[in-house]
RNA sequence: UCCUCAGUAGCUCAAUUGGCAGAGCAUCCGGCUGUUAACCGGAGGGUUGUAGGUUCAAGUCCUACCUGAGGAGCCA
């Protein structure tokens, strides 16, 4: 195809080029007119003389709408006077189509508008930004886990049960049964983790709660290791590498995404091991001493989360909730039966919990006690308490939510930005 | 489910104590040889979310409902 991407136009000094498009602006002054064009790769400025190219050509500027596709071919210059400091000297524009009245203007709009024209609001550079961030931290967590040979198992997304029992789930209907949308690929990763050592899943996960918040989605995707022999120690090392190698990998490949987006990079670049880690007990200690009275036993959250994490500049693991507040699967800490050996990383500048996880249970008796306890239908984990039966052994892992990762990295203000196309509370559209 | 706030032109918003419904952008017409969300002149564009009520008079006050936004609980 005779074409040359807008971000490798610096190659093309002198040549002339051909550069298919879509217009993102225009600007006139009568004799001379500039065309900002977009590839989906970049932007650049092409500039229409009145001398330089036949008046049938100079004319087609008049019908150019917004985001009319086009393909022009001109000359590559280097040029200050244009955004992106490379300029094409037009010779000749095909137009495609001429777009429609556009919706999204130049100008700013409220988020009602911009939500309900999502499949639109991709066209603009913000968003861009945001798409690729958002590709790079999935890259990153594959490349992380597929290098050191953990194998994907993907989890299914129809399952009979509730993994946690705790949360509301999307129920569909399996030919008369009920089913329900999967809320974690956990339960079935660590039959893969008995099987193969070190696994992992990632897909979307669905969680029904009518949250109505900056930080919650209904459909969300979510990464998530399970390691064999590993114990809580095990797992809070990975998770404080694995989410330091993303930061890191994103820096390296996307900062100038970032800096369009105004992120302060300094505060990414000092995401490096060790974490702080503190125990469910030890937060209770600061959260006493920023005069939040909180009492043992209940569950951080929201302004808990965000005290804790305005004291580090890292990302900060709390350690070994009360057994009460975590799922049935995890395992008490032998030298304190009631707490559990779990973990939560909550990410700076207020942008919540961002890895859940814990060691599992490797004991069938105790775990059919929990199961029993939590009156959670018992047939329906037979295959689970297997795992149990056959060569138990202590496991681990965590689960990670893309989301609010992208959101932390990119500095949004909401998690709606940091997928394509969000799920939330009365919306479904587009 | 609960609490708070909002709904006026295609979009973003204004409208004094209840007193003629306005501006910018977008669209259309005209002008400008280096524009930077260009600029300058002109034009068209309205059942003020819906239904009632108070009043000489309601975008504005009251009631109900609808829609949306922010937050709580819950979570990644």
């Amino acid at each position: 195809m005779d074409q040359v991407y807008i971000e490798d136009i610096s190659k093309y000094v002198g040549q002339e080029v051909t550069v298919k498009g879509w217009l993102y602006n225009k600007r006139s002054s009568g004799k001379i007119r500039f065309l900002l064009i977009r590839d989906g790769t970049s932007f650049i400025q092409a500039v229409l003389s009145e001398s330089d190219v036949p008046n049938k050509i100079f004319q087609l500027y008049d019908k150019l709408t917004q985001e009319s596709s086009l393909i022009v071919k001109g000359v590559v210059r280097k040029e200050e006077r244009s955004p992106g400091g490379y300029e094409l000297s037009l010779k000749d524009i095909k137009i495609v189509q001429i777009a429609e009245e556009y919706p999204i203007t130049p100008k700013p709009h409220g988020i009602t508008f911009l939500m309900d024209h999502r499949h639109l609001w991709f066209r603009s550079s913000r968003q861009h930004s945001i798409l690729r961030v958002r590709s790079e931290v999935i890259k990153a967590c594959r490349n992380y886990l597929d290098e050191r040979g953990y194998v994907l198992i993907d989890s299914p997304i129809l399952t009979p049960a509730a993994c946690e029992g705790t949360t509301t789930l999307f129920e569909t209907d399996y030919f008369g049964e009920k089913v329900f949308l999967t809320q974690s690929g956990q339960l079935y990763l660590e039959p893969a983790a008995m099987a193969l050592g070190k696994v992992y899943c990632f897909g979307p996960t669905f969680r029904a709660e009518k949250s109505k918040t900056r930080r919650h989605l209904l459909e969300f995707w979510m990464v998530e290791p399970e390691v064999a022999y590993a114990e809580l120690d095990d797992i809070m090392e990975l998770a404080e590498d694995f989410v330091s190698e993303i930061v890191q990998q994103v820096l390296r490949t996307k900062s100038k995404e970032l800096q369009s987006l105004g992120r302060d990079l300094r505060a990414l670049e000092k995401i490096k091991p060790p974490f702080p880690r503190i125990s469910y007990d030890e937060a209770m200690e600061i959260l006493k001493n920023k005069g939040i009275d909180f009492s043992w036993g209940g569950d951080f959250g929201a302004p808990e989360e965000d005290t804790i994490s305005q004291c580090f500049e890292l990302p900060v693991m709390i350690h070994r909730y009360p057994i009460q507040v975590k799922a049935f699967y995890m395992e008490p800490d032998p030298q304190r039966p009631e707490v559990a050996l779990c973990v939560d990383m909550i990410a700076p500048e207020g942008y919540g919990e961002i890895i859940g996880g814990g060691q599992r249970t490797a004991s069938h008796d105790y775990l059919l006690k929990r199961i029993k306890e939590e009156n959670l239908p018992q047939e329906a984990f037979r295959w689970y308490l297997d795992i149990r039966k056959y060569g138990s052994v202590p496991h681990s892992g965590f689960g990670m939510g893309i989301e609010r990762v992208v959101a932390w990295l990119c500095g949004l203000e909401h998690l709606r930005e940091a997928i394509p196309y969000p799920r939330m509370l009365y919306r479904i559209y587009p």
